[in-house]
DNA sequence: CGACTGTAGATTGTCAACAATAAACGATCA
DNA sequence: TGATCGTTTATTGTTGACAATCTACAGTCG
């Protein structure tokens, strides 16, 4: 008997890492607003299913940082604070560059897979900037973030990144009025990419840092107009 | 009544987190040898509690990386390769170097503080090594590394941070030979906590690069004597 | 003798009921 | 009128029982 690609896995995957990511990907997606409570009880009704594994999920939201929890009381929404937008987007900048390093030190065969993965992500990208889908975009932006560190094989790195990933798409959320740059986002990546396939070290640090300052000041800059928490 | 220092904190923190912490230790300390697995229930009755805490605490370890679930079979303490060890200093180092740049920017006044806890450090060491404690000097070299981290101000590299610190001691303890060098323990730190109080970045850089350089080839060296995994 | 299948044991995964805790409200007293 | 102290209520923290799942072993059939 031939064997098929892949099987029907029947929920092959423990429960609460379903949940949990659902749940993260609500949260970054804004379904529930920073500051806001989740409540167990509700959320494993609305699941169908009990609160071991809610509440198992909930606790995995808390170790990444998008939740927090106070004892007695119930986890809550992280609220980002300006401090917090330059918290990550320092380390980031730190992981980025490290990872960019190593993928270029991994040699050109692994350069160029990783180049074809990230023009994979600026082709949807592109998609998406055309019809002004502000979520996808900043998942999209993250996916090609996320892809340059994985590209780097470094597997605690990714992990690191992943949750970095997460925050900043928290950060971008709660602008709401979202990307400003919109022309320019593209390009940016493109450039970013282009520096990767040429080999171009020194070139590919100066464009993701000054990526990540951009990404900052336009953050805190929409923030203070918003007239957000300082 | 005048307000004393602290009123007994009468189990203030979450339970689990209390588990978790004791259980971490245990297993960097070795009481759980790499591979292990750990069992829910017994565990629950030897801390004289029940399934659910105990659970959460493991989960939590799971996260951290020192613990990896298998559904269904259980959750074992991860065994680290030499793989393992050269991505936990690659990231090790990336961290701490960002860190020294940002404390150093911090200014004068932040430095001289972090100078200072870290020559506590040192003291701490240097008695350590007089008696050859391995234990301790293990966790000491960690402290060190963690408190120069802490300096930069940055809680999500903190974060980061304290997690590889656990693994580099899973490292460590794995030789149970323990360190080499001992003789130049004290004094590479010392070296290091030198170059940050002058304010020398490029010297401050090209030590910590040196010193990871060193721990990695120490672990995979003696790690290659006794003949373990590859 | 080898491969397959079914059963047994152990362990985690899930659940619903119970207990403990903290904030919010309202009553009581100076 | 103001503050303090019980009471209420909603929520999480904890527990023990039950169900689902995996591995290992033994029995059976070719």
């Amino acid at each position: 008997m031939a064997a098929p690609e892949e099987l029907f896995v029947l929920e092959g995957r423990p429960t609460a890492q379903l949940i949990a990511d659902q749940l993260r990907e609500q949260i970054i997606q804004g379904t529930f607003r920073p500051g806001e409570q989740i409540n167990e009880s509700v959320l494993a009704t609305q699941l169908r299913t009990s609160r071991g594994p809610v509440r198992e999920a909930l606790q995995r939201l808390c170790q990444e940082g998008i939740l927090i929890s106070r004892r007695n009381r119930g986890v809550f929404v992280l609220e980002l604070a300006t401090a917090d937008i330059k918290e990550i987007y320092a380390v980031r900048e730190t992981v980025e560059l490290a990872a960019a390093d190593a993928l270029l030190n991994e040699g050109r065969a692994r350069v160029r897979a990783t180049c074809e993965a990230l023009k994979a992500v600026l082709r949807d990208m592109a998609k998406q900037v055309a019809v002004s889908d502000w979520q996808a975009l900043a998942r999209l932006d993250m996916d090609f973030h996320s892809t340059l560190v994985a590209g780097a094989g470094n597997t605690r790195l990714i992990r690191i990144y992943n949750t970095l990933a997460a925050e900043s798409r928290m950060c971008i959320l709660s602008l709401e009025v979202s990307y400003p740059r919109i022309d320019v986002l593209v390009q940016e990546h493109q450039n970013i990419l282009d520096l990767l396939e040429e080999g171009d070290r020194e070139g590919l640090h100066k464009a993701i840092k000054r990526h990540m300052e951009k990404g900052v000041e336009d953050l805190i800059a929409t923030r203070q107009e918003a007239g957000n928490k300082p």
